[in-house]
DNA sequence: CAAATCGTGTACTAGGTAGTACACATACCC
DNA sequence: GGGTATGTGTACTACCTAGTACACGATTTG
């Protein structure tokens, strides 16, 4: 899996391309840090920044967050928050989901989704 | 939901009534700690003790070592490795069942564990 | 060519995490 | 009643998290 800064940048350098505004410093300012900062984190010269930063990034870049989130090694405090609140439960679902192929727990997910539960 | 020092400090004083190695000091020893920060712990002078020491308490109170690491706020390293292994699957399963009841859960643990995936 | 913008280097910080080390007074046992 | 075990108070520590503040030289732009 790519590293969180390698991909910030690469994904970043690529916008910049068609947007003047997708410099270190205007990214840092919209998403709140110092350009310093990010550009550290880009270079992985420091660890990935908190959840919140991140999420404003993933809202910045247009990617979807939880990948994000799961590059900087974090899972989102919602998830958390849900898992937390059943452990036995989510714990069970998980160990027993962890060794199926991606498409076994994809149709799970849409059953659930198109109702009958 | 109860708070994780107040539980342990209940949990491990009923074991102690049926044997005296239930001690602060001998417990500590046990786990690995400083029965002064056990101590601590319990009174919650001090946050919750590291992933590690708190499965070991697990062990030692024959408790969920899941359940007792929600009441510490923490996920289950091996759970959070699972997500983050592949986060959007994982992120849209949890947000799809987090507003289903137990039973239906449960309903979707089981039927996965007994085979047809 | 001057002003603005850019990326980055250096220095620093407040608060959190995860404990250890040891002394003390009290309670329990033989 | 003297030793032993017990719970807790005080003091301290190393490392991690999540950044800020500011200056500098290079590049771009009007």
């Amino acid at each position: 899996m790519r590293s969180f800064g390698d991909y910030v940048r690469a994904r970043r350098a690529s916008l910049r391309k068609g947007d003047r505004s997708f410099s270190v410093r205007q990214v840092a300012q919209r998403i709140g840090v110092e350009p310093s900062f990010l550009s550290k984190v880009e270079r992985e010269e420091v660890p990935p920044p908190s959840e919140e930063k991140i999420v404003a990034l993933a809202k910045e870049l247009d990617e979807d967050p939880d990948v994000l989130l799961a590059m900087a090694g974090k899972v989102s405090s919602d998830l958390k928050r849900a898992i937390l609140k059943r452990p036995e439960l989510f714990a069970g679902l998980i160990r027993e989901l962890k060794h199926l192929p991606d498409r076994a727990v994809l149709r799970l997910v849409r059953e659930v989704r198109d109702g009958k539960w």
